[in-house]
DNA sequence: TCGGCGCATTGATGTGGATCAACCGGAGGT
DNA sequence: ACCTCCGGTTGATCCACATCAATGCGCCGA
């Protein structure tokens, strides 16, 4: 059987703590299972929880006072969520909820903050992970500010090419268009038109299915950033 | 004679940590001044220090790969930046630009993070600053994709006013108003017209000079989350 | 005092995306 | 087979904001 510490090992977030470590991080942890649709952790709320997310998906949204909500990312494994509230011990600012059925491993916030003052490769971790999770909120603002819908999916489309396909290349989409309408920033509808606009740029979409003909054509249009090189990030 | 050391102390980022540790922080910090415009920190470049801002302004924008710029936060004292680029070493996503005639403490990247491996305390109190930094962008975002200009501004003008102002206050705006545009995600022509706007909610104003005349007012329209109040954060 | 310069405001028009509404096509149930 | 439901698409219209252009106004130096 496997086991919670087996996982834990298994977990990028905690895979370069001792198993010394990895063991109490293991005692404060549970194994559970989420249905689809059902809510992890509430905005608003206190976060009892740092949850790693094993299997499925989840999404992340915030909602305004009017009742308004944008989504902020979807994960997926091997991803955690909620660290920053946890580590602030601030309530939390988004609403996790499960997108498909999950599975999850679920550390319980006390306990773990115990655990990062006492043991400084553990806060290095987690030093690391929140930083990274911070960039990525600064891109997302900056593509939220400065890149048209049609750019922001060719961006989301070429960040799914395994590297080394220059030219072309064929893969699905991990969840279904509504969501991803929502990860970008936009309507459903609007992100049918951003589909159909980049159909000029050699995108062929069946369903979930996605076939780019001219990867080179795409990033003309999308101009994705390139993380290989810092200079194109001027 | 006033010391960096003196000055460490009274950072907030380093106030809790013991005199031993915040004595090693300055024999790796250097006191610079940096002249209104001057870039402290380039996008793309790798950070070279963690900038602490004692005195003046100092804005972070980043540009996308076809030139434009977003904004993303205007700093005051006593604020840092770049921290999560030195702790992922990674190159910055921003880059950081004196606004004003500036001082600020510069501490040496690479001799933080070898301080941040060893020292717990240091590495706690970085992971708060980071995870506090990581809800502000999440806010940022949040406001961008469900707020108009003018609420926002709403947001910015109620945010200075400080507690226990419940129905007046008065006050000046910290920069001018192309910055402030900029800031709240606009050009400062639909700032402008967010003030026009905000006129018919009791907001005053001439030149830098604010006077909000009906604080509940202009609650109701711009609807500012509540911090003290997590039931309005759903 | 007068010109000029820069910031702020105001107006006219264009654009990206939201919203509202109708429609299409495949999967499941009967 | 048929109907129904639902995700996706398409079209029409609206709204917030950008952009372009003109004007107003305070400040400073000649």
């Amino acid at each position: 059987m496997v086991t919670a510490v087996d996982l834990i090992g298994t977990v990028p977030l905690f895979e370069r703590l001792d198993a010394s470590l990895r063991e109490r991080i293991e005692a404060i942890t549970e194994e559970i299972p989420a249905e689809a649709d059902q809510v992890l952790s509430h905005q608003g709320a206190m976060p009892q929880f740092l949850y790693i997310l094993l299997e499925g998906q989840v999404a992340l949204s915030s909602t305004a006072p009017d009742g308004t909500t944008a989504l902020v990312e979807v994960l997926h494994p091997i991803d955690h969520f909620v660290l920053a509230s946890v580590l602030t011990r601030l309530p939390t600012l988004m609403t996790a909820r499960a997108v498909t059925r999950c599975r999850l491993l679920a550390i319980h916030a006390g306990g773990l903050l115990d655990l990062v003052e006492a043991e400084a490769p553990l806060a290095n971790t987690l030093l690391r992970s929140v930083s990274s999770e911070f960039r990525t909120m600064v891109r997302q603002l900056r593509d939220l500010k400065l890149r048209t819908a049609a750019q922001r999916l060719g961006c989301y489309l070429l960040a799914r090419v395994k590297d080394g396909e220059a030219l072309k290349a064929e893969f699905r989409l991990p969840f279904d268009k509504g969501l991803l309408a929502a990860r970008l920033g936009c309507r459903q509808e609007n992100l049918s038109r951003a589909f159909a606009t980049l159909r000029g740029y050699g995108v062929e979409t069946h369903g979930a299915r996605v076939i780019l003909h001219d990867i080179p054509r795409l990033k003309a249009l999308a101009v994705p950033d390139d993380p290989s090189d810092p200079e194109t990030l001027l």
